[in-house]
Order: C-alpha cells, then sequence, then structure tokens
DNA sequence: TTTGGTTTTTAGTCTTGTCTAAAAATATTT
DNA sequence: AAATATTTTTAGACAAGACTAAAAACCAAA
C-alpha cells in the first residue's frame, strides 16, 4: 500500500463521509465546498487519486472510492478518531475543541503508534461525539441499539458513547457527576411531569432534568442474545 | 509569531542543534548533511529564513540563530521531547524507537496541546535521551549533576533521567526490575573486583553488574544546597 | 601570489498542490 | 428542442521546496 501524502489523504477522508452521507457519489463543487478549495483544483486531484486507483472517476460524472482508498479512508478516520479520544480522556479537551488537532493528528505515520495508542486507551469503540471508531482492519464494531439517554427503559443499562452539546457548563456538570465516555448508566425511574430521570452511575444515584438527558448519548448493552 | 512550516521548523532545529554544538556560525554544507539534503537547497531557504529575521546569514559566512530563531527552536524541541516522553513512559515504545515519531510529532500546531500533553506527564525535566526538556517560555530546567549510575558514591540518591542503550533486551531488564525514567535509586555499595553495584529501587535492594550500572544515567538529587 | 581545491551560491528545472480564467459538458427552463 | 444557466474540466500560472550543473567566492599550499 502506497504513501498518501496529508492532502490525499484528506480528499480520501472527505471522499467517504459524503459518500456515506448521500449514498451516492460526490460531485466536484461538493467535494470542493467541503475541502475548502476550488473544483479545478479537486479535478486535478481526483485524476491523479485515480491513477492511483484509489478513487474510481469518470469526467462529469463524480467519484466514489474503491474497496483500496475504502481502507485508505478508514485507516485515516480510525487514527482521527483515536487521537479525539486521547484528547478527550486524558488532556481534558472539551468534546468540541478536539477537531481541529485531531486533523493534524490523524496524518501521523506509524502503525505502532496507532496500536499502542489504541491500547492505551483501552480500545476505545467510540469517539466523544459517539462516532464508531474503525479497528486495524477497517471494521466498525457492529453498534448496538444507540439512544439518548431519556430514551431508555426503566432497568436498561447501557454505555454512554457521547454528547449532543459540547459546551463548557454541560461538560463541566458531567464532570461533576463522574459521568464520562464509557460510563455504564442505568435507568432506574423516569418521571413523565417533567422529564426527568433517575440513573445509577459509579453505583449511586443520580436524577438528571430532562435537559441533561436528552443530550447525553448511550448505548443499550444487551444481555440476552448474541 | 509567524507560522512557520514544516520544513522551516526542521531547519531552524537543526541550526540550533549544530551551533550547540560547535559554539560557532553553521556552515552550509554541514546542514545540508544534517538534513539529508543539497548545499543549494539550504541557501535557498537560509535566504528565506533570513527574511523572516530567525537566521543571521551572511553570504559565505554559514548561518546561526537570532533571538527569534532561537525562541522557535525552543518551541519545536519542547515539543519534541515531550512527545518522546508521552511514547516512552504511556506507549511502551523503546527508547530508540521514538525518534522518528516524535519528529512527526514536533509539527502539530496546538499551545494547549502542548500544555496539557506536559501536564498529563507530570511535568518532565528530561526525555527519555536525559536531554533536558524546555519550559514554555524556552528556559531549561538547570540541571542537576549528571552521572552514569556507577559513577555515584554511597548514600547518593538520584533520579533516572536517561538511558545509554536502548535495546530490546536491556529495555526489558529495566523493565523487569521496574527503573523507569524518574525512577528513585540510592546507591548502598560498590564492588571494586567487578564494578558491580546494589542499590535501592522501589525499596527494594538490587544487585546490577558493572555493564548494566554505566549505561543508566542519573542526576544526583542534592539536598542540602540551594 | 598564483594555482588548485573546496565550499557556496546562482540559474534553471521539477513536483505537489493550489489558483484564475476560459472552454466544454451537462442541466434546466421556456 | 433551443436557449440559458450551472457544473466541470482544461490551460496556464504560481509558490514552496527540492534538485543538477555551472559559476563564483573562499582557502591553502607551493
Amino acid at each position: 500500500m502506497q504513501e498518501l501524502s496529508q492532502s490525499e489523504e484528506n480528499y480520501i477522508k472527505a471522499i467517504y463521509s459524503l459518500c456515506e452521507e448521500n449514498n451516492d457519489a460526490v460531485s466536484t463543487n461538493l467535494l470542493a465546498d467541503n475541502l475548502q478549495t476550488k473544483a479545478s483544483s479537486v479535478t486535478d486531484m481526483l485524476k491523479k487519486l485515480s491513477e492511483k486507483k484509489l478513487v474510481s472517476y469518470k469526467k462529469y460524472k463524480g467519484c466514489s472510492l474503491t474497496n483500496t482508498g475504502e481502507k485508505a479512508a478508514l485507516k485515516v478516520i480510525r487514527k482521527h478518531r483515536l487521537w479525539e479520544v486521547f484528547l478527550v480522556d486524558k488532556l481534558d479537551f472539551g468534546w468540541d475543541e478536539v477537531h481541529d488537532v485531531a486533523e493534524q493528528l490523524e496524518h501521523i505515520r506509524s502503525i505502532k503508534l496507532t496500536e499502542q495508542l489504541d491500547q492505551f486507551l483501552d480500545y476505545p469503540k467510540y469517539d466523544p461525539h459517539g462516532d464508531p471508531i474503525p479497528d486495524k482492519e477497517g471494521n466498525f464494531a457492529k453498534r448496538g441499539k444507540t439512544a439518548l439517554l431519556n430514551e431508555l427503559k426503566i432497568n436498561d443499562i447501557a454505555t454512554v458513547i457521547g454528547v449532543a452539546d459540547g459546551s463548557p457548563s454541560f461538560l463541566q456538570f458531567l464532570d461533576k457527576h463522574k459521568i464520562q465516555l464509557g460510563s455504564e448508566v442505568e435507568l432506574i425511574a423516569a418521571f413523565e411531569f417533567d422529564g426527568s430521570v433517575s440513573i445509577r452511575v459509579n453505583n449511586k444515584e443520580l436524577s438528571l432534568s430532562k435537559i441533561a438527558a436528552t443530550k447525553i448519548c448511550v448505548e443499550k448493552i444487551e444481555y440476552e442474545n448474541n
């Protein structure tokens, strides 16, 4: 597998995301918009990536990734998301501050670095935004049922996988209650009159307002099947 | 302070090191050698850096850093060495495996990243090779007396700040005996007939061969003065 | 101080990735 | 289906950073 430049990696990554979103070939202009560059630059790069068999591209018809290209994209995405976890979990970055730095760190070339980082972070399955982290082979952890905390049923147990609000005040709030990525929570009660819920976290009971509960993304843990 | 390209940072860093070493202006060829590039490329870059007032350069006379240039160099060196500590301490890299990766990581632009990393690593003063880490303002921790473990006197207490051998077998040896960067060691006895020593580490006594003792760099902890 | 050798600089070219302006292809509207 | 609008591609240029080959400056020895 050939070495890609940072620029090439950025294109591949953007194509991957846009393809997922639109379930379709990606247009030149959309890519240009996304990468904050000009359409003509995109055309040039698409030719190059097409040469390298990373992208399938027909003039005027937009582009999509080949298998090889997709693998390359997943490698970059894996690194990006692992670094995001690192920044939030270990360096106390806010969930909203991580993107620009991760955008740089994702291009560091070292397989050992990536794998050791993964281990150091205890093999996280989701990044701080709740997006799944591909494994070494590019497979996503098949994700369980994702929901907001307030959508759980009584006695459901779930893992915190992200938040829908990165404001400092909310993050401080979570911090105070020791709710982190990966925390296990159990829904004990839900109160209809104000939408608040009671949960068990860290073996303690905690009451959350509706506002708080709707901002916490969780993945239900299923015990019976599989 | 202007943004520097990776290439510019590499030049500045090299000039800094070579200036320190030779206590003199750095010649074009020496720089070219050091950076694995050609003299003509160096000349081009020196002109550019001279423009930017980072380097003082007179044709045919070699170059050295201005104050601004030195500050810039120390920032890069700070990042490089912090990342080295991270890789060795947290990701279990061998002391000899870190350089290439740190060479990439040192260019990541984020003040917050650097400062949080510093805190996360508990404000290390030396990197795994025993080189001092400049602080935010570019000041080195004024270093205590550096020595090899076998040069200590009986009852001396010192901190492990590096090794002179990065081979896997030696690193495994250190690992087994729980000798790490920052470990405190006390010399209990030195045996002349074979050069071996007894030390206390982690509240246990341990005997080291002469070969091992001469490969461990330490900094003596001085209690009485200062 | 002149000759020869080394080092450094200049001049010109290349690659990567970008840009603008203009041309070509595709879409949309009437 | 013709006219117009939009999108995409081409053509040509530029900046950064590197290279080769040749010229210029410096150094050292006879």
